[in-house]
DNA sequence: GCTGACGTACTCGGATAACGTTTGTCCGAGTCCGATAGG
DNA sequence: CCTATCGGACTCGGACAAACGTTATCCGAGTACGTCAGC
């Protein structure tokens, strides 16, 4: 999986709660990470339609939506893509006793087990949402801290 | 994920139920694919103890123990490694606001929430024996490929 | 004093290189089977 | 006829390149703010 998606996770995190646009270049500085390649990361969960990217003196980014309603899910599919880890290359259909495609409609019991797998991985990044992160912040590492970041990026 | 992985898995269900070893040579022609490549794949799965080689004339691979005792899991592990997708890099010990190393005995709730899915991931993987992938087999493309390709392989 | 246009500085966005991991290949070490010669 | 030895060919195993994807970077397009001139 694609490193980047940490590094998009932690700028939602940090984005929630935030009134005005961060820009990315403070994101960078505050995680201490490359600012140009956290820009591309930002630049596809603006794609994505996950946050909103204002330009100009006072812009920058900021999510589009309340993060209760922004899953873990949709933020790794947004950088990392959407298709699954496994790719069925249809070996079934090659060598010399290759199946006839007409009997391939339906995928082959590898290919179903890693479907459900993926499934079931999906389905758990997808219980949980920016804001029972940023809550877990909270609870962690102390109440004070959200608040603390939150100026810090203001400033 | 390794595109080996694949290979692998039907190098395993191929070889259950077979009783004489088969040449990684053999396994290879019958799925048209390079050869030394996946040779490559069948000394992961010896090492991790999977299956047992002999060399000599009429050496090959074999199966250590019977299909149904070889999850689908033990065969990704042994091939792509153990090792889970997401990997924290411990941002948050990172930057201006940097929290201290001792108050990070537990892992983030972004690494938490990645843990949990790579388990159910994982999880679902386990369920699932290479015997019940040739099963699948006989049930979907006919009761009569199994032993066809047996001797196959065995010719 | 108010309004309009202008310039500037800051922002994002996509196109462009460098590195690392995966993919693919090769040759050497080791081993079993068959043939052969001797008893 | 049986047995021990030798030769050969086939097997796996690890070390060695090429290709793709991820990581990292740069510069150009666009926009909002602050300033200044005109009314």
């Amino acid at each position: 999986m694609s490193g980047g998606v940490e590094w998009g996770l932690h700028c939602c995190v940090a984005l929630s709660g935030m009134t005005e646009p961060v820009p990315a270049a403070k994101l960078a500085e505050f995680h201490d990470v490359s600012p140009t390649y956290l820009a591309k990361q930002l630049q596809a969960l603006s794609r994505a339609g996950l946050v909103h990217s204002t330009q100009g003196q006072a812009g920058g980014y900021a999510l589009t939506r309340d993060a209760a309603e922004i899953s873990v899910l949709a933020v790794v599919e947004a950088i990392d893509g959407p298709q699954s880890a496994f790719r069925c290359t249809e070996v079934r259909q090659r060598g010399p006793l290759a199946a006839p495609p007409e009997s391939c409609t339906l995928p082959c019991g590898i290919a179903t087990v890693m479907g459900r797998a993926d499934r079931a991985w999906r389905d758990a990044l997808a219980g949980v949402s920016i804001a029972d992160l940023a809550a877990d912040v909270g609870r962690n590492v102390g109440a004070g801290t959200l608040p603390a970041v939150r100026a810090w990026l203001s400033s």
